[in-house]
DNA sequence: AACGCGGGGTA
DNA sequence: TACCCAGCGTT
């Protein structure tokens, strides 16, 4: 009791004016939590704006293609969100006639939707008594309560969910949600925190036995692998080049691409030469070939790190199923794809 | 239970 | 560098 008071409290007169505040539209609701899995609001904001202006309804969401939907979160990463999005916008408006599931276990079962979600929405547009563990709830709960049990291990999903459940609100669920969210993301942060000003500090354990940082305590992920990419960006006689969409398993799903050569390690001019001859577009035609990025450009994922080289391939005759040169910004495409696009001049 | 999945920000 | 972010789906 004392816990929520004192958040409640802190809510009050520290929270942000964030636009998906003022609403309890579960449309709304659920785009911003969609946008915010692991994406923090500084990030997010933009992408919010801009689907709530381009799709003001779950039916206008469902009635657009998933290119267009794709396009427009290009940029945010995660692009199985935005897929799930579609999907589910679609599911809701021709199965739901439009309408939101308004408790937990219906809305779990939505595509995109997990624990958190389904307890985002539940909470904050229907006053459930659901409680959301997301990384700024174990990191607050760890750290006040002193609890070093790995929050990536299921045990540790499971006692502070427990614990969250315990601590919330039950007259207003809703803002006990959000407030120890944004307690966790602008006081109660991973580094520096402002322990000195914090409501908490005389109850807190971490901080009263010195350990802010050694909380919330995680399981260390396998360090990313080391690809090489080698995209063909192809300029034939009519001034048209080659994108070709990533289907199936993997990264960027659904999103377009240079046609891609994977090597097993950096190749140097003449030995990547020696391996475009034998790509099927250029089989029996003559080409001419250089390396855009004289440095390596490292692309950063969480699980890969993507060593990539852009090599300029111009032919001299006409490539089966180009496109014009002008078209390929209307094509969803990785950042890394994208930031070439932006920087390369065609002409 | 473990792993794959983006891109940007912070110290 | 290393870590983190309003997590979820697949295996």
């Amino acid at each position: 009791m004392i816990f929520s008071k004192t958040l409640n409290h802190w809510y009050s007169n520290n929270k942000r004016d964030l636009p998906w505040r003022q609403t309890k539209d579960p449309y709304r609701i659920w785009l911003s939590e969609i946008i915010l899995q692991q994406t923090q609001v500084a990030q997010g904001l933009p992408y919010y704006s801009k689907f709530v202006h381009e799709f003001p309804s779950v039916f206008h969401l469902a009635q657009a293609e998933e290119s267009d939907v794709l396009k427009l979160w290009q940029g945010l990463g995660y692009y199985s969100r935005a897929r799930n999005l579609h999907t589910t916008a679609k599911y809701i408006a021709s199965e739901l006639n439009g309408v939101f599931p308004t408790i937990y276990k219906d809305l779990l079962k939505l595509k995109g939707i997990g624990d958190y979600t389904a307890s985002a929405i539940a909470s904050i547009c229907f006053n459930k008594v659901e409680a959301v563990v997301d990384g700024n709830v174990y990191r607050v709960l760890s750290r006040y309560f002193g609890i070093d049990t790995p929050i990536n291990l299921s045990k540790g999903a499971k006692e502070f969910k427990e614990l969250a459940q315990e601590l919330i609100d039950k007259k207003n669920p809703a803002d006990f949600n959000q407030a120890i969210m944004e307690f966790g993301a602008t006081q109660c942060r991973p580094q520096s925190p402002d322990c000195n000003i914090c409501p908490f500090n005389k109850g807190c354990i971490a901080f009263n036995e010195n350990k802010i940082g050694e909380l919330p305590v995680k399981i260390k992920s396998a360090k990313a692998k080391k690809k090489y990419f080698n995209f063909l960006v192809f300029i034939d006689k009519d001034a048209k080049t080659i994108l070709e969409k990533r289907v199936g398993k993997g990264i960027w799903q659904n999103l377009y691409q240079f046609p891609l050569i994977e090597t097993a390690k950096s190749l140097e001019f003449e030995d990547f030469k020696l391996a475009v001859k034998k790509h099927s577009l250029l089989k029996e035609v003559s080409f001419e070939l250089s390396l855009y990025n004289e440095d390596v450009i490292i692309h950063k994922l969480s699980h890969q790190h993507l060593y990539t080289k852009f090599w300029i391939v111009k032919v001299g005759q006409s490539l089966p199923n180009s496109i014009p040169i002008n078209k390929i910004r209307t094509y969803a495409v990785p950042i890394l794809i994208g930031n070439f696009i932006e920087h390369f001049n065609f002409n």
